[in-house]
RNA sequence: GCUGGUGUAGCUCAAUUGGCAGAGCAGCUGAUUUGUAAUCAGCAGGUUGCGGGUUCGAGUCCCAUCACCAGCUCCA
């Protein structure tokens, strides 16, 4: 018998007879690892467990710990769950059921959507199937086969999808008792092993993801080996609730959205205090960087976006007025009115780079199922910036606005990914000008050294861009920082500058935010931080508390003492227990609260409580200050 | 915009087969003078999102519409 030499993670060697199933190595090597593999890495390539060993290679078995095991674990998740749906409505007809982060999905086809008692009842026949421990089967079709095997069984979508798929590789197919799927795998070895489920909610999508496609019904679920990694998850989920901005938003009254303007967000006199201090903030940090701030007009001419090509590229998501019978718009950009600026006079080369900052209000028309609280809005600032430069300049300034935006996510203590989005379908400009552009922004972060991800036409209809996104509470991820490269602007609006030659050139500029819009990145940080505001953005302070009304006058004292100092302080003069007080300050989540009685008055002091230790013992006013001041300096 | 779901007091939620719209918290008034997460009592709070319809009678059933929620699509 032939032999083949199996190399395992740790370095190690073993040989084994030609033909040889990744299961049987795995037994071979350790009983507890043969129970736990899901699937196996075999030179890069991920198989099932029955998988033949015929030559010399690499193996790694894989488990629901590591993230192709994970993969497969919900895949399989996801055919359980389809094969039980096919039981229970055996003319649902089949699209795609992927594993993704956190779970699974599958789509169907049918005539009723499915309903919260449908996913009961899909639940219990799925935890039958599990129970009933099938086998996951794969096997081959040549492409005519496997086109006439599914078009028998009416399953017209996998036929669409087998017809898309290579000529020449045969299609492999699993089974599992008497539900079959296409798929490439690989899977668990059987139903059995999918012990910890849970089918969490029902949403239209549509097929290939297609607005002009068939809507299908999607279900989403989870799945976990053990039942205390699912109880964990569903437990992180309430969490995340907890920190929704909308609801920490109401609670801490800071803004609010009002049916008579559904995407057009009120800040409160507390949420202002959070903006005014990110604006001030940024500003700050800006003008550090050599950047000029500026305002341009919310409402300009309609000829303006003609110029511009936001009418042939962006009109459906734009408002329009008119003012004395001529056309205008509400601007859903700023760089138009940044061009003009720049426009107006003449530029040395020696003026550049020239940065030019707004905190510009934009309107957009979102569609209304867009709209979520303040992450996604129809009117909203950006923190814009206009850069324009000499070419030999562009990959300096992207390196700049890329270590603005990196120290100031950093102040907040947030991880972002980072994507490169190229040249979409409807856009202006040549190839040349898109390449160059794309290029330069690729070279910038390959220079910074930082990880990521292309979105292959992605891009603005102007120039391709970078964007930096944040997590919010529950895992999704929001696009805030954007650098955007555009030669398109410049020419469209004939901008130049006088170079050493005495000649007019055209100058590249940079569009970019860093927050993003205002209002989304107030949502993340809310979040981020489940409305416990660090010192230096939260809306108030620090609260006195006087123990009775004897204490109010000294109470009173220390809050315009504070407040003389420019600390967001206020006292609580009601006539109430202190108790209640204290109640009413941790939950408006204030960072200190100051408690003042018989005691404080005679000795001059204050009690200090912070909103995470409690009771942190009595100091005088004057050290309380040091130690405030030292926290919002810190902005910690 | 699409699919599904949800709209009752400022907030969180009740209201049986269609049969007098209710509670807690918050608010107001009064009492209480209080030491680290809720003192007690009283008062007030509503054309049940808006508009139609069915019915003797609609929070409840039907139609339409608006908003919100989840997802899709889109995006800062």
């Amino acid at each position: 018998m032939e032999k083949i030499k199996v190399f395992l993670k740790d370095g190690s060697s073993k040989e084994y007879q030609k033909g040889i199933t990744v299961r049987e190595v795995a037994e071979d090597i350790s009983k507890r690892l043969a129970k736990e593999a899901v699937i196996a890495d075999v030179d890069g390539r991920l198989v099932d467990l029955d998988y033949r060993l015929q030559e010399d290679c690499k193996l790694n078995l894989l488990t629901f710990q590591d993230e192709d095991g994970k993969d497969a674990f919900r895949h399989t998740s996801s055919h359980i769950m389809a094969q039980a749906v096919k039981r229970l409505f055996p003319e649902a007809k089949l699209a795609i059921g992927p594993a993704i982060q956190d779970g699974f999905y599958y789509d169907f086809d049918v005539e009723r959507p499915f309903s919260t008692d449908d996913l009961a009842a899909i639940e219990e026949e799925m935890a039958k199937i599990v129970k009933e421990d099938l086998p996951l089967v794969r096997h081959e079709m040549a492409k005519d086969d496997a086109i006439k095997y599914f078009a028998d069984k009416g399953e017209t979508y996998k036929v669409e999808l087998i017809e898309g798929l290579e000529e020449d590789e045969p299609i492999s197919f699993y089974s599992q008792g008497e539900f079959t799927d296409l798929c490439a795998g690989p899977h668990v070895p059987s139903t059995g092993r999918v012990r910890a489920f849970k089918l969490l909610s029902v949403a239209g999508a549509y097929w290939r993801g297609d607005e002009k496609n068939k809507m299908l019904q999607r279900i989403y679920g989870t799945s976990f080996e053990k039942k205390k990694d699912l109880e964990e998850y569903l437990n992180m989920l309430e969490e995340a609730k907890r920190r929704d901005h909308r609801k920490i938003g109401r609670e801490l009254d800071l803004f609010s959205i009002m049916e008579e303007g559904p995407g057009f967000p009120f800040f409160h006199p507390k949420g202002m205090v959070i903006r005014n201090i990110l604006e001030d903030f940024w500003r700050k940090e800006h003008i550090k960087r050599g950047y000029q701030e500026v305002k341009t007009p919310i409402i300009l001419s309609e000829e303006l976006w003609h110029r511009s090509g936001h009418w042939d590229h962006y009109k459906e998501n734009m408002y329009f007025t008119e003012i004395d019978g001529a056309g205008y718009a509400v601007k859903p950009m700023n760089c138009p009115g940044g061009m003009l600026l720049y426009g107006r006079k003449l530029h040395s080369y020696r003026d550049l780079p020239q940065r030019v900052a707004e905190l510009g209000l934009v309107h957009r028309h979102e569609l209304s199922g867009a709209l979520h609280g303040l992450m996604r809005v129809r009117c909203f600032t950006q923190d814009d910036a206009h850069i324009y430069m000499l070419p030999s300049q562009i990959k300096e300034e992207i390196i700049g606005v890329i270590d603005l935006t990196d120290y100031l996510y950093s102040i907040f203590g947030f991880e972002y990914r980072v994507e490169l989005s190229t040249k979409p379908e409807n856009s202006m400009g040549s190839d040349e000008d898109w390449e160059v552009a794309t290029n330069a922004l690729r070279d910038a972060l390959e220079a910074k050294g930082i990880e990521y991800k292309v979105n292959e036409g992605d891009g603005a209809f102007y120039g391709p861009k970078i964007d930096f996104h944040l997590k919010d509470c529950i895992g999704r991820t929001w696009q805030c920082g954007t650098i955007q490269l555009d030669f398109q602007m410049p020419e469209r609006f004939d901008l130049v500058y006088i170079g050493a030659d005495g000649e007019k050139h055209r100058p590249v500029m940079i569009h970019r935010t860093i927050f993003g819009s205002i209002e989304r990145f107030i949502a993340i940080l809310t979040e981020h931080y489940a409305g416990a505001f660090p010192v230096w953005l939260a809306p108030v302070q620090v609260k006195v508390l006087p123990i009775t009304d004897k204490h109010n006058e000294y109470a009173d004292q220390i809050r315009k003492k504070l407040f003389d100092l420019g600390f967001r302080a206020e006292a609580d003069l009601r006539n109430e227990k202190v108790g209640y007080k204290i109640r009413e300050a941790q939950m408006e989540k204030i960072p200190y609260m100051l408690i003042v009685g018989d005691k404080e008055l005679q000795e001059g002091t204050v009690s200090v409580r912070t909103r995470d230790k409690g009771d942190v013992g009595t100091r005088s006013l004057n050290e309380f200050i040091e130690e405030i001041t030292e926290m919002v300096n810190s902005k910690k």
